[in-house]
DNA sequence: TGCCCGATTAACT
DNA sequence: GTTAATCGGGCAA
């Protein structure tokens, strides 16, 4: 059985924590499956909701490391993402996509007729098949609903320029696991 | 107060 | 390839 992650996880630099969320287990009241795609923010990146300061949508991201910042993404989508350490560094990993794997029967229904691959291939695809919406804004990631399980074999990282931003293109800092089938894109090149 | 734009998606041509 | 849907944040006035 594989190990549930502590707070102590997200404790970390959030790059670390990206690359180490690739091939880790995520549920959300029983339901989920493999991250298999993340993207790191940090405050002092411009592409960082948090770059201008804490306002009342992004405080949770200015609070602990280990809890969940959601957010509505173009006035219909809702975004997961992690914080991260230091605590007030306002440091996040955004969850881009994940593996169904357990509860595909409610994921099918909250997403009506999307296939498998499409499931959760993306942050808005990924909490409407889940169920997370802003009422989960500010949950702890190491207590119910959530569920969060280490991985058991090493994985292939491959790495490139995060998605849908216009500020700080150039940063590579979207993190995937290597041949998924289940990325909301795929990366142009391996690292 | 008003205006612009976004860490998106699905349905178009 | 393009675009509408849809709304809160951020900034200018």
């Amino acid at each position: 059985m594989a190990k549930s992650l502590s707070q102590a996880f997200f404790r970390r630099s959030v790059h670390e924590v990206a690359r180490d969320l690739i091939g880790t287990t995520l549920l959300f009241k029983g339901v989920g499956g493999r991250i298999v795609e993340v993207e790191a923010y940090h405050h002092t990146d411009p592409a960082a909701h948090s770059f201008r300061g804490p306002t009342s949508r992004n405080a949770v991201m200015f609070g602990p490391p280990g809890y969940a910042y959601v957010y509505r993404s173009y006035g219909i989508h809702w975004c997961l993402n992690f914080v991260c350490e230091p605590e007030g560094s306002a440091s996040a990993v955004l969850i881009r996509a994940i593996e169904p794997e357990t509860g595909l029967a409610a994921m099918r229904r909250r997403r009506r007729l999307a296939d498998q691959r499409l499931l959760c291939a993306g942050p808005g695809r990924l909490c409407e098949a889940l169920g997370i919406a802003g009422a989960h804004n500010g949950l702890a990631l190491d207590a119910p609903p959530f569920e969060l399980f280490a991985r058991t074999a090493a994985v292939e990282i491959v790495a490139g320029p995060r998605i849908g931003i216009t500020k700080a293109v150039d940063k590579p800092w979207r993190y995937g696991l290597e041949g998924s089938r289940f990325l909301s894109r795929r990366f142009s090149s391996p690292i």
